[in-house]
DNA sequence: CTGAAAGCGCTTACAG
DNA sequence: CTGAAAGCGCTTACAG
């Protein structure tokens, strides 16, 4: 009603300039806008869902992550903090709350708690709760590609070229023969990443090594399998740790062997974390830009329950952090 | 209107006796509750919080933490997330949606958004934050007791007994000169455990050795003080490492110089992880039990919003967690 | 484009 | 303890 009034029209007016619904003059909800910023005036979230029927609540599922000591770690923990606290910003600059429901009590809160739609962190290939949402014909948005499907509502990594942009730059650098520490589960990304370095390697001629690292304990899993990997007769030049902390795992191993980084051997991460600029040598890595695609994703979920048309996939271009682990004097 | 027709009695009988407020005879609130579990009544949240003028949205400010490569990391990332997802879950049992503020959002946020009441996570000693929710008038509570005021509304963890329990522990089992690897930064829990470890030594006559420690890189720095700190003429027979991971580059240091755990050296850690399960040998740790903490927080917040009177501060016990890095062979 | 009306689901004040 | 009424702030359908 005030804004109506300072604006000088009715409050339907003002109510669908504010929205961007029926048909208002271009000047009208100028004048409408400013009222409203003038004014101070936000809508009361409770009326506007209570009259549209929604919960103004969206879930975030997240994946398995090191809950409890004992049980396997997340891939990459400094990772979804940045994805979350992103995530959570977006949904309330939008009107929504987010909500972030950990996969064990997934299921039975999916059924019971209502909400307007979901975004899945981390889909593997097997995933139960994409069913489960199906199921329940519940809209939503992964976070990264869900391989199984053919479904367009998702944000992914440009995993195929973060990947060759970082292969490349080894490559650049003089590696010759470089091995993929790749963690165990069946997530898009990493068998995303681990396809493009196999191509990447056929391209040229090369034999991809793919190492498999338990995610049991990430830096610890990397060292061993690294101090056997480089103790080998075809030893690595250089390596790249998929997970947070693998390389960092290399790192310990290769100082343990006596082996100088990035001189005899290069090292590379998939995923930056603080860690990676504090060690010596600092660790050239992907920068995924989480807090990107979490907004990106939140967008997409909420256009989607705004009745827009489905949009295309949206691709979030990584960056190459470059520091001194791969960087070789001249 | 369906609960209170299923129930046989009036809209403002059932509103009232599912919501504790009122007169209503036990045997009357019985039968309305039954009818509304009969029923899967669940209010509406948008509705009541229309009716009732709140937001129903809870603030959690976190303190700083690694959001971008470079930074700082925090103290304990893994119990943050722990903390964080339960504190969502416990809010959402009440009817209230938690949203996470990062501490650079936290000045303008708090003075725009709306919202019904605050938790602040970790105050520091000189904490900025706790200032303007003061200024503002806005309820909140401290997760951790808030060292510079004197306010009765925290949840916090024992940490004097929690301290002692891991102390006595290690004198037990024969640590003699026992060292204090403290983290950088005047968090309450870092202080009072000090504190407490000051306070224990005096008693049993010994003199505290308390090293401070960057938080920069919580493995790394910890790893680099243990080396020197090991190698000097009174070399302690136990550590201590408070923040996460500082107990791993204690463990690291000690194998680099081929101390052998437990039997030459101790380690133990104020806060458990995964990873101190995971590695050999695993390390004794304090489980002080995030999840409880949030939940009391959440709910003691809840209380205070509902007008009830202040409760006492709230204090969570730990639980001591026996492992390798502790156990001598008798 | 106006202006009055209706209703989302809830809580509460009130006369009986 | 009942039962009808009023109103939280919003959006939308509708006659003009």
């Amino acid at each position: 009603v005030d804004v109506a009034a300072a604006a000088g029209v009715s409050r339907t007016q003002a109510s669908d300039a504010l929205n961007g619904r029926g048909r208002v003059d271009a000047g009208t909800r100028e004048r409408v806008v400013a009222a409203a910023a003038e004014l101070g005036y936000r809508a009361n979230l409770s009326a506007r869902n209570l009259r549209s029927g929604k919960t103004g609540v969206l879930a975030m599922l997240l994946p398995a992550m090191g809950g409890t000591a004992g049980e396997n770690e997340a891939w990459g923990l400094e990772t979804y903090i940045r994805t979350t606290i992103a995530a959570a910003s977006a949904a309330f600059a939008h009107g929504y709350a987010l909500m972030f429901v950990p996969p064990e009590a997934a299921p039975s809160w999916l059924a019971q708690v209502p909400y307007d739609g979901v975004i899945v962190s981390d889909p593997d290939s097997d995933d139960q709760r994409l069913g489960q949402l199906e199921q329940l014909n519940v809209p939503f948005v992964t976070l990264e590609r869900d391989i199984a499907r053919e479904r367009k509502l998702y944000v992914g990594s440009d995993t195929d070229r973060n990947t060759r942009m970082l292969l490349d730059h080894l490559a650049a650098a003089g590696a010759e023969r470089i091995a993929l520490l790749r963690p165990e589960g069946q997530w898009s990304w990493t068998v995303e990443t681990t396809v493009a370095f196999e191509n990447w390697s056929a391209e040229r001629g090369r034999r991809p090594t793919v190492v498999p690292v338990s995610l049991h304990h990430l830096e610890g899993s990397a060292y061993e399998t690294c101090l056997e990997l480089f103790s080998s007769s075809e030893r690595p030049d250089a390596v790249l740790g998929l997970a947070e902390r693998f390389a960092l795992g290399a790192l310990r191993a290769a100082k343990e062997l006596g082996l100088a980084v990035p001189d005899q051997l290069m090292i590379g991460s998939g995923i930056d974390t603080s860690t990676n600029a504090a060690v010596q040598p600092s660790i050239t890595a992907l920068e995924i830009n989480p807090e990107r695609s979490a907004r990106a994703a939140v967008e997409m979920l909420v256009a989607h329950l705004a009745g827009e048309d489905p949009p295309a996939p949206l691709i979030v271009a990584g960056d190459l952090v470059v520091r001194e682990s791969t960087s070789r004097a001249a």
